[in-house]
DNA sequence: TTATAATTTGGGTGAATACCAAACATTGAT
DNA sequence: ATCAATGTTTGGTATTCACCCAAATTATAA
């Protein structure tokens, strides 16, 4: 039904949908431009387009949740996340900066390819920066047998 | 005197620089606006602004070639393309495949990552899309010893 | 030496991200 | 229960990146 390709959300959209999917409850707006440390108007806007996409319910004036699309969505993107920073992290970065790091460039990669790092890394349970989740991970065996 | 950071060009300056350092000589505009199949005036003024920012020498209706500086930042870029889609390759990833996936998000990667992950590899002398060379590469060990 | 081709300039567009000011809704204190 | 303070949204504007088109300019080849 849904393809995800990975590369649907621009950064800071990605940024919104972690952090929502990490709060684990509604979200005021405010919660999330303070932390972000940007305009009120600014994450206002972004959270009205990701309601628009089908990513969350804005209830005006009272917050946003994640929708069941947004929640499968924002299961990925951590995912994504944790398996870039833990490969990072087998070369010489430190959790943080790995972390840093792959926050800087996760919002272009694609699904299939964290699915196939994820895959040769043996779906790891435990990330540098939190649990790794594999639910909705397609196990896809890319050897031949 | 430049520190470089990595982040300094766009995507696609990034993608001209490197696309100017392979092919060795003089490039024209139209040859790199074909070969990424956008409008010549799209990289013309692209080119006007690596030479505004001391990477290129351009020369009006003759062509662009980089300056020395320009061609630091060059072997660097490549160095970065290709030690990341080794990175990659070892995951699963076809050569074309790490490649491709790399040239999304290698505009966002920091000289400092490469050069831990670079160390940590062992300076590998051959990539999957061409040799990586070391020469500028600031040979910091990060262990203990 | 002039017509054709290449290049550049100038003007616009759209996406992404941001800010500010003004309008609007909610809520808590009286 | 009302209203002021606070939080939220809307509308307008700006910047950067990347792109296109049309018009002007330069180079080159017939």
């Amino acid at each position: 039904m849904k393809e995800i390709t990975g590369l649907e959300l621009s950064p800071r959209k990605v940024d919104y949908l972690k952090f929502i999917l990490k709060k684990g409850r509604t979200v005021k707006t405010t919660e999330i431009s303070s932390s972000f440390k940007v305009d009120p108007s600014t994450t206002c806007k972004a959270l009205n387009e990701l309601a628009a996409s089908g990513y969350l319910d804005h209830v005006p004036y009272k917050g946003v949740d994640l929708t069941k699309h947004g929640e499968l969505y924002a299961e990925f993107l951590i995912r994504r996340h944790r398996i870039m920073s833990l490969l990072l992290s087998h070369y010489g970065l430190s959790s943080e900066e790995a972390c840093e790091e792959v926050s800087r460039f996760e919002a272009h990669i694609s699904k299939e390819a964290v699915d196939k790092i994820c895959s040769a890394m043996g779906h790891p349970m435990v990330g540098v920066c939190g649990e790794i989740t594999h639910e909705k991970c397609i196990h896809i065996d890319y050897r031949n047998e």
